[in-house]
DNA sequence: AATGAATGAGTGTTCATTCAT
DNA sequence: TATGAATGAACACTCATTCAT
């Protein structure tokens, strides 16, 4: 019987399993990223994988089950490359916009496969799309997280914490999901210190604005590259 | 041949084309909606629409023709039915408010199919993929419109309104797209409320902040329920 | 969901059903009793009956409905075809020699397609293995009113009823399943006549005897036939 | 190249040959048995057997060998296990007797496996139909052997003896081939006992009866309980 | 204009067989 | 000898599309 979340595989040495199954499943991210799940074949992702469809078959139960380790794929490498970019930063400020900025970039590398997420959770049996679902909740955690220290820390105003978080959220995804219309207009760099300007700046307190602008000084990334396009802004900086 | 935008029909009579194509878009959308583009039948939906499979042939070009033309039907309802909503409106700040709240309202009428939307356009050949984009565009156009003579009036400071615009976007679609994790917590009228707080308000000049707060004395609906949960907001509402 | 017995078509026009169903089925049945059900393809059904495969699927619900009905068509060939041989035959010994005549008869022109209904009944579902079962119980039923009607007339002894019909039945399929073995030896007449003189004489009361000497002398067929090839029987008759 | 009855083995020390051959063969009988020949696959029998998929290989030329020998293992199992059967008895009529009874023993406990051997002869290529069929040719033959001494003694009279024989072999079998219709009836011992009614006494001249009512007094099993059931039968034995 | 029977290319999946270790 | 990972041909089944009526 198949149970959630665990995906027998016919081969025993574990080693191997974990190999093959990353092999397989890079090659199913990008193919399923590119022309989606159900018009991507087994046979191509065979092909890309540089393997046999018959050995798909003896680490993946069927197709869908292909599908879910898609997906936590993608969902853990949100998870789990966000908290080594905020390492040894102290300030919940800092930690709150580096946390966006590491969530788009993250995203920024795995455009395709972000919209992957998007499309294709429904195509998942009603019970594994839970366990997607957990897994995406995880990744808000570590940003929730950064914005109750912001709070806490008197940085911040009082906000829906809870609906914030999903602007953050959704102010990452958009990056890959409406990138067709973004690209032309923004870096990626612009495109967060301007995210900042909206969805952050408003709602510090005078002693987080104090943060922020320090962070500005010292930083030659995302926080700067967001000074200058916008003249208005540029203005408001100095 | 099939050009991009324009749909060709076997049939020659108007008034019937429309009825008919009327008939059978619904019962895509819906099951579209219900079940995804690949996993719907033509069968299925000549079933759902009560007529034959080849009649569908001579009203569609092929399926993804029954694909684009259930898209652009959804995203024109957005399309149509905000400007209604916002008629009578003069303020700029109500009529923003109300714009948002009507989208949302819309997407909450079209859960489903906003979250077809989403999944589907992918699904499109390439070329018409933009024709769906630009159904887009134009509904962005209608809440840009408000934002602009919310900051031309004075009532809003200078921002980004490019980036704010797809904010509200992005938000509206957000109660479909992650309606399993709001429905729990929210109500529409909440949800928007708590929207507005936190992407209007944080840009509105002492003048436009008085003109929310009048709003919120006159309205029974979205700005009031906002005016609740949050104690800082409630006492300004006061 | 699939009844048992009863097999989806998903076409209407009854007629066209039956005439199809027909066209696959006689296909299938050579097929499979040549091949063996697991040996003949869904394609190959298909070019025997000169239809395409996807035609079959309209048809029947997959490879083991039409293994199902392959199966009831040639049981119900012999149930329906006994009947019509005993017509006009009064004498209960005349029934049953006839009887045993016609079965044999009616497996010599369906050899393969006996012998597939022993290969292949174990292929089928075991909810469906029942139907077939029952189809062989109520051929049984014809044998046993004949062999009933000689014991309740007074031509023939008790006897293990039960038993001595599945003699009966066994020996007619028999020439079906071990017809690589008999061809050489019996004509289909002769086979039939000596298995009178094993199953049927032996059991006969003295009344009975002279009822089937009686017959001997009237039919040219196969109690007659019985009589010459073996020389030792043939004295004896005299 | 493979010859017919001869299947080559990669494994040269012949002891072991053996051995593994019983092991894998043991549980390719049990799983041909239970689930047919198309439906049980090598990596089960390897599993059912305990050794790899690959080790098979190495002592069976393919699939089919290992099914070839599975039916000769089965049919010389009928042609071993009688004649021992047999051993110290002297009499025609109880050696006839006796080895019906053998036989139908032996067939009961390898029910599944007879059931097998009727299945799946067809599915052997040609040429190794014919080596199963000689060894079935050869069990016929010990019963063909004690029914001739009876003739020969002056126990039975002249009958087709070739028939008869295959009367007594289908009557055996069917003891597994229509298990499902007997087990409900008959006890294995009483189900012997009717077919002597049947088969054997019929054509027992006077002295052979009294042969047969002897045994009946001597032997508390098969024999006996022939007697009670039928009022007739017993009657005549007293 | 409308039907729905017919088509057949294309897909997921299985499994006998091989072969490097 | 023995293993079991790897292969890929083959098959059941689906469904968009066509077309005779």
């Amino acid at each position: 019987m198949k149970l959630p979340g665990h995906v027998a595989s016919l081969v025993t040495d574990t080693k191997l399993v974990e190999e093959r199954r990353g092999q397989i499943l890079r090659a199913a991210v990008k193919l399923f990223s590119d022309k989606g799940y159900y018009t991507t074949t087994i046979s191509q992702i065979a092909r890309e994988a540089g393997v046999s469809t018959g050995l798909i078959y003896q680490y993946f139960g069927d197709k869908d089950d292909v599908l879910l380790l898609s997906l936590k794929l993608v969902l853990e490498t949100y998870e789990k490359e966000i908290p080594p970019r905020l390492e040894g930063l102290k300030h919940p400020v800092e930690r709150l916009c580096m946390a966006l900025w590491a969530y788009c970039t993250i995203v920024d590398g795995l455009r395709d496969a972000t919209v992957l997420a998007y499309r294709s959770t429904k195509s998942l049996r009603a019970e594994r799309r839970t366990l997607v679902k957990q897994d995406e909740l995880r990744t808000n955690r570590l940003l929730q997280d950064c914005l109750r220290a912001c709070i806490a820390g008197g940085y911040m105003r009082q906000v829906n914490e809870y609906l914030l978080v999903y602007q953050y959220v959704n102010f990452s995804h958009a990056w890959a999901l409406k990138n067709w219309a973004f690209r032309a207009r923004f870096s990626l760099g612009k495109y967060v210190s301007e995210g900042i300007v909206l969805l952050v700046e408003p709602f510090l307190t005078p002693k987080g604005r104090r943060a922020l602008a320090g962070m500005r000084r010292r930083t030659a990334n995302f926080t700067r590259s967001a000074a200058r396009p916008n003249p208005a802004s540029r203005r408001r900086a100095a």
